[in-house]
DNA sequence: GTGGTCTAGACCACC
DNA sequence: GTGGTCTAGACCACT
């Protein structure tokens, strides 16, 4: 059920994708963005999510979602969320 | 102060170079494994207790560790420790 | 599933609004300070498992917690946990 | 002898300082570089003294000197350590 | 109930 | 023996 990022040491994602969990889960979040999966202006899911789905610890879900908002492709509300960013503020 | 590789062997041998320490250290904590010292499935010490049991450095400690891993007596899991290899749960 | 506050209460009160949950949940971590449950200089559950014993907000928990401080019943360290006040050590 | 950032809820350096740890930890070591007690082009001291000189966990010293390094005033080299920046590379 | 900060400590890659 | 990454889980600030 799980979209496993790795599981350990078992298996990689991708073995020419990036080397470490935070760049993978990053790289799975951009192209979900570039997709359309996740459209512009709108909420993504909260990190507890990501920390299921993928089975990885928080600090590197963060982590990878603070690659996407150093990129400019999230933008980050307290309290509130995280959104895909899109024209106009 | 530090208990240097060469007690643990009690006295029985000189240490002729580096590239002996790892396979020292490598045999001493295979026979903690082998007496059950450190039972299966349980977590062995971090590296750096091992590092200051030895007086070893990082690298020989690692080189050890490697030696174990390559025999199946213990496994790793980045951000959590070694473990003792024993039956699958 | 979930127990609620009502239910420590054993059912003797029925819920007037929000502002007394609070001083209910406080009432109940009070009385297992009291009654030794949560021993003194002993870390206390952290705030998750409290919403999701009594199922209430966060904010409601952490009022309540609020409120055993300045009594001074327990102290609260930043990444550690909460903790019942004890004798110096 | 040690000198604390804070010790945690019973008092802060500096009241009108930056609010959180990581930024106390920051303006420090900023002061040091620009005051000339850590020259450019010389290495600073490791991540180790800084955790034990201020009392706080390793993340906390790193998420501090990454800000200086987003503020170009030091640059990192694994292995080796980090630098005051400097004129030339 | 979100994201923000912090603690503690593990293993990894490189020098 | 340095910095780099990761795990796990605590409390904090805000909505």
């Amino acid at each position: 059920m799980k979209a496993q990022v790795s599981d350990y040491c078992y298996m990689a994602i991708d073995l020419d994708g990036p080397e470490f969990l935070r760049d993978q889960v990053a790289a799975i979040l951009r192209a979900r963005i570039e997709s359309g999966e996740y459209p512009p202006r709108r909420r993504i899911p909260p990190e507890a999510e990501f920390i299921e789905e993928f089975g990885v610890s928080r600090p590197t879900v963060r982590a990878a979602l603070a690659i996407l908002e150093d990129e400019g492709r999230i933008v980050t509300r307290r309290g509130k969320g995280r959104f895909v960013a899109g024209a106009e503020s």
